[in-house]
DNA sequence: GCATATAGTTAAGCCCGCTTAACTAAAAAG
DNA sequence: CTTTTTAGTTAAGCGGGCTTAACTATATGC
């Protein structure tokens, strides 16, 4: 705390531009795109983890099997995701985007990017250099922190 | 394009880890608070802006006046908003945060901030100084670039 | 094999955000 | 002074997400 002051003033201050540069732009292509927040969260979790139960998409999203079941189902119906029956245990259900699913999300997180991309006209070699390198560290630095707490974090 | 692809795909990790983070932390706290994200989002506005009025906060939301309307209502209600007449034109009314908004929107900041510093931890002083340099030319980039729009961000 | 637990679905009901439409009041235009 | 425009409010109605409760179907424990 005392040793680099100005480290957690600039995290802050980068985090402040960049979080809500970027979650307005999640909300517009959402709002644009026709689905909710909801939905949309739901997806870029299955975008992520390609395969999953409602089960897990209700703990993720911290709501009732139920709501995740309705709200699975009109994505289904929209042909944005595809529910299969899971092999192994007949109760259970897999879920996963469709490929239409999966190319509005990468879409969305395409126009997402495009900005930062611009980013790059704005830096020298030299600066995007540091940046890289920078940037490397602290993604490294989030996975060693996301290590270090075993269980705790799905609570 | 050509230049620094590994740049580009840097940046774009650190986003994806980043980004989702702090909309699932944002979500949460929202969540816990008692309040929506339309509400959410009025309110994180009017930290930044800290005066407005009905049409201003319609603009940024992109909802008509009587949606904004109501939501305000409602904050002012749970006392996290105040709403005064503007002095100048009678009809218009200004909208700020209230202390006890003000407090809640900090306090959510805050808790959205913690895990950032954590970060901390996982670096070294002198990783520290390379992030702290490089943020400070990303922020400094984003600037630059909104600079470059001069109205069309607006839009 | 029977009881119990687990995975998911369905339906009823609530709250909320949003829109449209009708309205009030004040400012600006003529 | 009258007309028109602007700022905001109110009410009705729609659709969506969420919860609880009741249910089906499969798996597990004894």
């Amino acid at each position: 705390m005392a040793d680099s002051p100005s480290f957690s003033k600039t995290v802050r201050q980068w985090m402040d531009t960049f979080v809500q540069r970027s979650m307005r732009d999640s909300a517009r292509y959402v709002k644009a795109s026709g689905f909710s927040m909801p939905q949309f969260f739901l997806l870029m979790h299955l975008y992520r983890h390609n395969q999953c139960g409602i089960s897990d998409l209700s703990a993720h999203m911290e709501i009732t099997n139920a709501a995740t079941s309705q709200l699975v189902d009109k994505l289904v119906q929209a042909d944005l995701l595809l529910r299969t029956e899971d092999p192994n245990d007949r109760r259970a259900r897999q879920v996963a985007l469709s490929p239409k699913g999966k190319r509005l999300i990468e879409q969305g997180i395409e126009e997402r990017y495009r900005w930062v991309d611009g980013l790059e006209a704005a830096l020298t070699e030299a600066e995007k250099d540091k940046v890289n390198e920078a940037l490397t560290l602290m993604v490294r630095a989030v996975e060693d922190i996301n290590e270090e707490i075993p269980a705790q974090a799905i609570r």
